[in-house]
DNA sequence: CAAAATACGTAACATAAGATACAGCGTCCC
DNA sequence: GGGACGCTGTATCTTATGTTACGTATTTTG
């Protein structure tokens, strides 16, 4: 079975007339980026002509050039997507242990590469701020990582509070919102309708959202300050919200750290309680 | 300095009005995907208009769009011939971020390293078989993770039910509890008096226990049936739940795909409503 | 060696892409 | 509360990209 562009090309070069097998050659030797460029600068550097590039494309049985682009990108998706860690992996070697861990760890180092230490700094910077309250909540399956968060949150400054219990009662906890003050919003797949309303009222009174979703985003996007798309993909019937745990927990650290730094009165009182 | 456009628009992303933000968050949460497709496309992932996608890639720079997509074509060429560059990206290569996500990756490891595939499989399969009923309950910082776990659980099995409240409310439902049941409970340090009396009592009752703790083993181990113990050590001041996260998604999968597997009416009715 | 078939490039075309002008709207500041 | 500023989207325009038609060159075959 022929799964990438590349295996369909070399499967078929040798029944290629010369021009077209320059430009398969092309396209081989620096794969695939060659391909996303315009057809003009493919022939260029093929040294052919752009009709010979389409015509190249439609032997490997794409009715166009975008078609034939659409192909490559989609390709490069997966490609970026999942990782080629399996072949630098030390736990890798140990056996198929589980297929489900090696796809949470690729999904932790894939959302952390996505995620610059500046923004995470900024977004804890957010929450150690005591400018206004702090409000979190979750859609039904990421609600505990809501509460996972308040939770510790809670311990280390004051007016942090978890949004429970059914919708008409968190709608009328947004007469408390203002513009001072946080909303955490976890919303993966599928995304609910239910947050999504509440999000944009809070919006519109001036609450700065801080959205923790999977990689195709959540509508809540729209709304947020700061957007955390993590991984969720793995081989189970249910979508992983380990790295937005990871994320959490690592949000968790550093607003801790930084309300240790400014010597928050809090903090110290919290350690001679521990 | 600034050497990937990532870095480029993290640096910036705050000096930029909120629809430009939105392109910004779209292009990261799968970069650098989605700016080498049209302005079109990238304009509806985004959900804003061309123009301010345009503006936005100006204000980064760029003269024009196709010079913006060359840059990143670029660089993406750089990637994908030095695979090792790959590994070093922006967010791992220093920073404060990465020991806390070294650490709660090697805890992983570390973690299913002391977990055999028998012992998953047998946790699953006592999880699966529906002889009576299913408990679970947390401590302080742990009961996000039973309520996690409660509620994938609860959707492909009847009987699930997840102890919340105060000690004195569970504590009554222990009336329910017999030989046939399990009981699911978290603890890591400081381990909490009350859940051990509850587990105790339970144990008393014929209830099988499954506990996931940390590595130090909550004294709950005395009475469990299955024990997990998960690595907690991070970086922070705060112990990590992420390994123990992980184990229960595992578990999550195990048990709906053995379900499945038994051919159970309800997965079936559920997909159908999926 | 000649004729046919195929391959290839030039040039004109149509389409879709990126760019721009402008008006409406919200926001901030005085 | 009013005015100025800045942001955003709609509609229009321009550019350049992909596509096609056709003639020439090249190879293949009888």
């Amino acid at each position: 079975m022929i799964s990438s562009i590349a295996e369909l090309i070399s499967d078929r070069i040798d029944a290629m007339p010369a021009g077209e097998r320059r430009a398969a050659q092309t396209l081989i030797a620096n794969y695939p980026l060659t391909g996303l460029k315009t057809v003009a600068e493919f022939s260029a550097a093929a040294g052919v002509s752009s009709p010979t590039i389409l015509r190249f494309v439609a032997r490997l049985g794409f009715q166009n050039y975008p078609e034939f682009q659409s192909a490559l990108q989609d390709e490069l998706a997966a490609q970026l997507q999942s990782p080629a860690s399996r072949t630098l992996n030390p736990s890798s070697a140990g056996g198929a242990v589980s297929p489900m861990l090696e796809a949470t760890l690729d999904n932790m180092r894939e959302t952390f590469r996505h995620l610059t230490d500046k923004q995470l700094a900024d977004i804890a910077a957010r929450l150690a701020e005591r400018r206004g309250k702090t409000f979190l909540i979750g859609g039904r399956f990421t609600d505990p990582l809501a509460r996972y968060m308040a939770a510790h949150l809670a311990l280390i400054q004051p007016e942090v509070y978890h949004l429970a219990g059914q919708e008409s009662i968190w709608r009328d906890r947004l007469i408390d919102m203002g513009k001072r003050d946080v909303l955490v919003i976890f919303d993966i797949r599928r995304y609910q309708e239910s947050l999504v309303r509440f999000a944009e009222k809070a919006h519109q009174r001036g609450v700065q959202i801080i959205l923790f979703t999977d990689q195709w985003l959540s509508p809540i996007a729209r709304f947020a300050r700061h957007v955390i798309a993590g991984r969720t993909a793995v081989p189970s019937a249910w979508d992983s919200s380990a790295a937005l745990f990871v994320v959490a927990e690592t949000l968790i650290a550093a607003v801790t750290r930084q309300l240790e730094a400014a010597g928050a009165k809090r903090i110290r009182d919290l350690e001679s309680l521990r």
